[in-house]
DNA sequence: TATTTTACTTTTATAATTCAACTAAAAGAA
DNA sequence: TTCTTTTAGTTGAATTATAAAAGTAAAATA
C-alpha cells in the first residue's frame, strides 16, 4: 500500500463502491441493465452494478473498469450522479457509494457478456425490488439523466446511427414519462439544427414512411441553455 | 473500530474528506468563506473548509460537523455538490473528497467565531489562489448554486429577514454575473407569489425609498420548473 | 377506387419574454 | 417655492415560444 502523511489518521479509512445504473433503449421502451448480486449480504438478489473502489483509483476509474469487465464497452457515456453515505445503507457494513449513470446502445455486441453475468435488461416500469437503496439511486439516476436531456438531445448515446424522429420522440416519452406532442416536437427538434435528414425512409412503422435522420457532428459547447423552456 | 462482513477487502479502504464552499451575502457582493490550512501539506495556504469523514458517519454529518465547529451554526442549507477523486488532486495522499456547498447569512452571530479560525470573506472576483483542486471546486459549487437558484428563489437562506427586490436582484445579479433587467425580475418575481409587501420602506438607497419584502412561509413542493426559463 | 394508417405540416391561439419608455416620490439646489 | 435629480416602481407594445388541434401526404390493403 502507498505510504501517504496522512497515514496518522488511519482509523478515519471507509469502504468506497461505485454504484452503476445502466440505461439502454430497446423495443420503444426505456430499460435498465440489473445484476443478481455475486457477495454476501443480499447474494443472488436483483443489484445495480457495483464493485469496490481500489486504493489509488478514482471512482470513475473503477466504474469504467467494472462496466468494461461487464459489457466489454470502454467509450460508455458515465456522468456522476451522487454520493450516498448513510451508514447504515448496507446491512453489510458502512460502505460509501458514489453513484455513475451509464447510456449504452443495446444494439451493440454486449448482449452476449452481458448474459454471462446473470444480468438482465427491465423496463422502468417492471423493474424488480433492488437490494439497500438502489431504489432510491435509480430515481435519482433518472433525474439526472431528465436533466441532462433537457440540455442536449441525448439520443446520439442511445439510438442507432439512424432513427426516425419519431422514435427519437419515443425515447423523450420515456424518459420523462409523458406524451411530446408530435408536431412540436419535430419543429423544435428540428430548430436546435443537429440532426441531419437523410433520403432512406423506415417503411415499417407506417404507409408513408418516415425519413431517417442521423446525428450532425458534435459542436463545441452545444446548447447551453435548456432545450426545452417548460416543456414542449 | 467495527466488524462488518467485508473486512476481508480492508486492502481497498481509501481516505474519504469532505469540503464545503461556504457562501455568504454581504454589501451588495457574493463571498466565499476560505481558510488557512492547519495541516501539511500546504499548511497555511488558503483552503476551503474540510474536514476527515470519520468511521461510521455520512459524509453530509462530516461537513454539519466541521461547519458547526467553525460557525457555531447547525442549521445550515447544505447541498452536495460532486465526489472528486483523482489519486493524484492531493499531494498529501491519495483522498476523495465529497463537495457541498452551504448558504449563510453573514450578519448572523458566526463572525466572531469564524475569526477565531482564520477564516475570511472573498468575493467571487477577488479570491485568492486555493489549494489543490479547490478552484475547480468553487467553480462546480458555483454552476450548482445557479442551478438551484433557477428552480427556486434562493434568497431565504441568504438575506436577511426584510430585504428589497433591488436587494434580491442583486443577489441575482451576483450569482449569475450579469446584470438582470429590474422591470422585467420585479415581474417575474412578484408573479411567483412567494414575497410578501410590508409596509416599511428602505429610505436609505433613494428618495422615493423601496418597499421591504419579506419571505411567504415556505409551500411544500414550490416551483417544479425553472423559473427563468432562458433569462430575465 | 375507397379506406386506413401513420408521417409530417400548418394554423391559430395563448403565454412568456424582452425592451424601452413611462410615472412616483422625496431630497436638495436655485 | 419651484426645478432638478435620483432611484423605485409601472406599463405596454413587439417579439418569440409554446400548446393544441386540424390539416395534408403517401402507400398498403380491402
Amino acid at each position: 500500500m502507498n505510504k501517504s502523511i496522512y497515514d496518522q489518521y488511519q482509523e478515519n479509512k471507509r469502504f468506497v463502491a461505485v454504484d452503476c445504473v445502466i440505461f439502454g433503449y430497446e423495443e420503444e421502451q426505456l430499460k435498465l441493465l440489473v445484476f443478481e448480486r455475486d457477495i454476501e449480504p443480499a447474494k443472488g438478489e436483483w443489484s445495480l452494478l457495483g464493485g469496490w473502489v481500489n486504493a489509488n483509483e478514482s471512482t470513475e476509474s473503477a466504474a469504467r473498469r467494472v462496466l468494461q469487465k461487464l459489457t466489454g464497452l470502454d467509450d460508455v457515456y458515465l456522468e456522476q450522479v451522487h454520493t450516498f453515505s448513510d451508514p447504515n445503507r448496507d446491512p453489510g457494513g458502512s460502505v460509501i457509494t458514489v453513484e455513475y449513470y451509464a447510456l449504452i446502445k443495446i444494439d451493440d455486441k454486449a448482449a452476449n457478456l452481458i448474459k454471462d453475468y446473470g444480468a438482465k435488461w427491465f423496463t422502468i416500469a417492471a423493474l424488480p425490488k433492488l437490494i439497500f437503496d438502489h431504489d432510491v439511486l435509480v430515481e435519482k439516476a433518472l433525474e439526472k439523466l431528465r436533466l441532462r436531456s433537457s440540455y442536449e438531445i441525448i439520443g446520439r448515446k442511445l439510438l442507432p446511427e439512424k432513427f426516425t424522429i419519431t422514435r427519437l420522440r419515443n425515447l423523450y416519452d420515456q424518459i420523462f414519462q409523458r406524451q411530446f406532442d408530435p408536431g412540436n416536437f419535430r419543429k423544435k427538434i428540428l430548430s436546435l439544427k443537429v440532426l441531419e435528414r437523410l433520403e432512406e425512409k423506415d417503411m415499417s412503422e407506417s404507409r408513408k414512411g418516415a425519413f431517417y435522420f442521423k446525428f450532425k457532428p458534435k459542436q463545441e459547447g452545444e446548447f447551453s441553455d435548456p432545450i426545452f423552456k417548460r416543456s414542449i
